[in-house]
DNA sequence: CAAATTTATTGAACAGTGTTCAAAAATGCA
DNA sequence: TGCATTTTTGAACACTGTTCAATAAATTTG
């Protein structure tokens, strides 16, 4: 039966196709002013297509959002470069801003829109974001059997330079940092990350 | 001229009464679903007057958000029972996650949406968000000369605790936190939060 | 008071949105 | 070729923010 295999090789090939599209147009043109119809134009098919490959828009975003936290994956794996988890501690943080303030739609999609998780089973498992948090979350782990951390609880330690680091790029990126001065708001967050995490290392050895 | 100045104030009316019936809508169906239509019918007017009213949507949103920060402002400025200043910087923190989680839109509307900030004149101030800033920074300020917190640069310490903040209760309002069970996820940001200021001050007296 | 003028309100219209679904086109099989 | 199945289409529906000529109301003038 190869054509069957034939057919399900174009039917994959067209949503690629599709996905393809619209991320083109979600980089091009942002969130807000992303449509199916843009989607189809671009490709070249009508709107109605589309929804014969996927369930509606959120679940585009949702196919979106996991390309994207694939990227992030590979930037946060880079760090394993570093021998001490300490160092690859404060790699993570940097490079976690470093791609969000890169790619600000790419971020949304993965930390600040509802759409994406909309496609999500109800009240299941999120596995994108798991997969970074866990990495994450190791190496703290590491950092902290290692000594370079403080014996805090590692879910703690997560969640809190996460937050930090969420929080910091978010206010950034969606203008909340206008009584700052422009050029001066990107070395603070980066200075800021590191004070922070620096005060939960066991040896403090400043310069 | 009466009859001018009752003009004014029947103007100023319908001004209020058109925000007022915005932020009904906008609280009971979020700001997704918030249309200048829906707005209309609630007040009995019709779309049109809105925009008689209103430049365009954004300035109403912009309008919701203004009395969101003097929601906020009430509430941290209720700290101020507190007599030392450590003890208002861990108040202020744990209010800000009560009103992050009480008023969940309002929250959007102040430090997530980018609608409300496109009313806000190009590169200049934002006044409320500055206004709750510094209040916070002052308190900061006055911890740091009383030794209670280490000589941290209070704009860092005040960028700092903010992002962290605003980070942990937007990856919790925006679904982020799937990985953590439920229940456990307000004890945690709270939890969080605390430690994380603590690791800031000077004299430290665990439990 | 009546007419003219100014002001306030309306709602249809425009161009856009996500989504559906009967009809049309393309393809596979005999 | 003719028939059956699959794929694609695009008009239609109910929305959206916004505009603006036309209507209604209020005020001023004669």
């Amino acid at each position: 039966m190869g054509i069957n295999e034939r057919k399900e090789r174009e039917k994959a090939e067209l949503s690629q196709l599709i996905l393809k599209g619209a991320m083109e147009v979600f980089l091009e043109v942002g969130f807000e002013n992303t449509s199916i119809r843009k989607i189809a134009e671009r490709i070249e098919y009508s709107p109605g297509t589309i929804y014969v490959y996927f369930k509606d828009k959120d679940e585009i975003l949702h196919e979106l959002h996991h390309t994207a936290f694939d990227q992030l994956m590979e930037v946060m794996e880079k760090t394993a470069v570093h021998q001490e988890p300490i160092d690859q501690v404060y790699a993570i943080g940097d490079s976690y801003i470093t791609f969000a303030l890169e790619n600000p739609q790419l971020y949304d999609l993965m930390f600040v829109l509802r759409a994406p998780m909309n496609a999500i089973n109800p009240e299941c498992e999120w596995e994108d974001g798991f997969r970074t948090y866990e990495y994450f979350k190791s190496v703290l782990i590491k950092a902290v059997e290692k000594g370079q951390l403080k014996p805090v609880d590692p879910e703690v330690l997560c969640v809190t330079f996460w937050a930090t680091v969420h929080g910091l790029v978010t206010l950034y990126l969606r203008e909340r940092f206008q009584n700052l001065p422009q050029e001066q708001i990107e070395p603070l967050m980066r200075y800021s990350l590191r004070e922070m995490v620096k005060q939960y290392e066991l040896v403090t050895s400043d310069q």
